[in-house]
RNA sequence: GGGGGAGUGUCCGAGUGGUUAAAGGAGAUGCGCUGUAAACGCAUUGGCUCUGCCUACGCAGGUUCGAAUCCUGCCUCCCCCA
């Protein structure tokens, strides 16, 4: 059901630059006004700090504010540390528990810095919305006053949430306003958001027009899937690239990504168009090098591709393997080591999990797979080798001095 | 204020007294294969001092030889009427 809100994106050349790769530009024409007046926009986006990290499916939006820095057009980022609270009901089928104050503050600190990775900071003018949400109660009625129930429910989310007698909080229900005098208060001409904000953004149009400001145009990106292929990407459901990824998992996560994903990749992260007639498999570490040189530097993304080709194309360990001692899990008098003990300290799995792991064939030593049952080993035979569990996990194995 | 209904493993979701660690699906993980941590196929998927033991179906008690399934209280949520 999401997946209709995630938009293929349109390979058609738009009218203006600045609408290239957006879904929506409305109302119809509006923009194209405004930027023919010559004077700078103020280009707002705002950003709820829910989740520790920005991921790629940030980033379409934020490349896009980039474009209009580019052009000579002020970008207005708003830190949603008060609408966090509040929790956005945009493209959610049921209230997702809301971050405490405490994670909301930490939060704040590193989306400013990782959307920096993106945006050019001189041209860029940071707010925290609580500056002027935190209203006094008679200014909030206020607020209030200017919008219906009907209104406020009329959104998808919401319908269909009634529709199958799913709850709707309160709290829920003001968000929109929230949001909307968001664009009140920072005066935007324009304001930028993923396709399932839409709803939102408009709603900020009548906000305005009831606080007697011009009423800002509304520009929305496509949503980008995430590593799965499917359902959006987010940070709770596990499936992105964080901007702040190192090279080798950013490397990596980019090669999970389902071939028929590629193209949106190509052109919502990277802005490009995907190469033509590039086998698949070239075509996406091209788009994971591309990556990860857009968020590194060139040399990590090098380095990232060669680490991918030892562990995945050669199947041999990491040129540099942390080192763990035996010590802690020695028993048998010190003679054996229990190994689903050592693998479930090593690598936070449970003990159960790593007899699982043993038994399918899917731990080796210097890569050879151990045969079943091979739960004692003796410390002597581990030393100095490298345990590998699964694809991804290793240690060299040290014996106690 | 009144009436009705629901809470199951990471998630969704079967199961209404007895091989039930609990169908099925998703996700995840492992193996095989490979062009990739793609796709496809197979397998695994509560924990542990592991041929056994412990814990588990909202929480706390109770009935019973035996309960996720019955009873009581509590908590949370949903719907309808007002």
């Amino acid at each position: 059901m999401r997946q209709s809100s995630i938009a293929a994106v349109s390979a058609e050349p738009a009218s203006s630059n600045l609408e290239r790769n957006a879904v929506d530009v409305l109302p119809a024409g509006m923009l194209e006004d405004q930027l023919a007046t010559g004077r700078p926009l103020r280009v707002k986006l705002g950003i709820d700090p829910t989740t520790p990290d920005i991921h790629l499916g940030h980033t379409v939006v934020l490349e896009k504010l980039r474009e209009f820095q580019e052009a000579g057009h002020r970008v207005v980022l708003i830190v949603g540390d008060f609408t966090a609270r509040v929790g956005d009901p945009s493209g959610r089928s049921a209230q997702r528990p809301l971050p405490t104050p405490e994670e909301i503050e930490v939060n704040a600190a590193t989306y400013q810095e990782q959307a920096f990775k993106v945006l050019d900071r001189d041209r860029t003018e940071v707010r925290f919305n609580s500056e002027w949400l935190r209203m006094a109660p008679e200014e909030l009625l206020g607020l209030l006053a200017q919008t219906t129930v009907a209104r406020l429910i009329e959104r998808d989310d919401f319908q269909k949430r009634l529709a199958a007698g799913a709850p709707i909080a309160a709290l829920e229900l003001l968000y929109p306003l929230l949001q909307g005098y968001d664009s009140v208060a920072v005066e935007a001409d324009v304001e930028l958001g993923g396709t399932d904000q839409k709803f939102n953004l408009l709603f900020g149009r009548d906000v305005q027009s009831a606080y007697g400001q011009k009423p800002q145009s509304v520009l929305t990106m496509p949503i980008l899937v995430g590593i799965d292929g499917v359902r959006k990407m987010s940070k709770s459901l596990g499936n992105y690239v964080g901007v702040t990824d190192e090279p080798g998992e950013m490397f990596g996560k980019t090669m999970r990504v389902p071939d028929t994903a590629m193209p949106d990749y190509y052109r919502l992260v990277l802005g490009s168009e995907p190469p033509q007639g590039m086998a698949p498999n070239e075509a996406k570490r091209a788009l994971a090098r591309g990556i990860v040189e857009r968020f590194h530097d060139a040399a990590a993304a090098r380095g990232a591709e060669e680490h991918f080709n030892r562990l995945f194309v050669e199947r041999q360990a990491p040129e540099d393997v942390e080192e763990a001692g035996l010590g802690p899990y020695l028993g048998n008098g010190g003679e054996t080591v229990h190994l689903p003990r050592l693998m479930s300290d090593l690598f936070g799995i449970s003990s159960s999990e790593a007899r699982r792991l043993i038994e399918q064939g899917g731990v080796k030593l210097d890569g050879e797979a151990l045969p079943s049952g091979s739960l004692d080993m003796p410390q002597m035979a581990l030393d100095g080798r490298v345990l590998q569990v699964g694809k991804r996990r290793f240690r060299r194995l040290r014996a106690a001095a």
